[in-house]
DNA sequence: GTTAGTGCAAACGTTTTGCAAGGTA
DNA sequence: TACCTTGCAAAACGTTTGCACTAAC
């Protein structure tokens, strides 16, 4: 993964700064959290024996990669923008986003390839590879939701006030 | 559909201002267009027999008829939220939003339904009846992206500068 | 008259940008 | 040496909030 991120820099005259090779760690290790961009400048921070990193520059980086195909950006609603590293090896990465606790599932390709399929057959829209996101709740909050879908107009009624 | 959020506001003891009138009228105007918050506030200016509107309302509105289910929020990346209405008579809303030009096309609730039962087969995940957004490349931007695919790399290069 | 709703302006949180200083090749 | 990259601070952006005033019921 580094050497892969040092060569495609290289190819591009980009500088293999110690700001890079930091980001590029944390996004490793932090791999399946999906951290935005405050989590990791805050991860940054706290590594003592790291250079000092400014949020900008996590920013640019994050920007830089996303451009090289090494990170994905996650959008989810007005929420921060949430960061992963793309392995070569599993180039498709779908997303259930549970609507309630704000976890992202990876959907494994092939209960989405079929999807698309239709999706193309019916409307002539390819589906991109890597940015699908499908909202629901999650096994987890599934039980909550349920009981609160019949009451969703009272709900409404009550944070209205 | 406007005798509707009468009744809707109404049953909650909240008013029926002109403000709340004209934001509404706009919606069921520009159904398909999905238009976002600083589009509504523009055509309450631009239509002058109007009362006069601040964008606090436009949002505060919005949000209101989010909560009584009249309307529905679609956010898209890092763009601002964009509204339509949700028409009573289908409930279903699941958007192919276009990564090139950010159309949003509305996909029948048919080629969906199948997947959502293999989501929640392979996951247990429910996906939401109002929220799926897929993305990927309409009919009519879909010759320049796969010219583009090839050289995605090279694009990048030539964004970075 | 009561209370919900409004406009304005200021605040907010995230992200972007300008610029001079610094570090990599 | 060249110029890419950085940190800082300020700006930008969409959105939310506090407040006194207004208007619907």
């Amino acid at each position: 993964m580094l050497e892969r991120a040092c060569r495609l820099l290289q190819s591009y005259n980009l500088r293999n700064t110690p700001q890079r090779r930091a980001i590029l760690a944390i996004l490793i290790e932090s791999r399946g959290e999906h951290p935005d961009s405050e989590e990791i400048y805050r991860r940054l921070k706290a590594n003592k024996t790291g250079k000092k990193v400014g949020r900008a520059t996590v920013y640019r980086t994050l920007e830089l990669f996303e451009k090289l195909g090494i990170v994905a950006r996650l959008t989810l609603d007005g929420t921060p923008a949430r960061y992963e590293l793309i392995l070569p090896e599993r180039f498709v990465h779908h997303h259930l986003v549970c609507l309630k606790c704000g976890k992202l599932i990876e959907l494994d390709d092939l209960a989405a390839k079929e999807f698309k399929n239709t999706v193309f057959r019916r409307k002539g829209f390819t589906v991109a590879d890597k940015a699908m996101k499908i909202y629901g709740y999650c096994r987890d909050c599934q039980n909550a939701e349920q009981s609160g879908k019949s009451t969703a107009v009272i709900d409404a009624s009550a944070s209205i006030q």
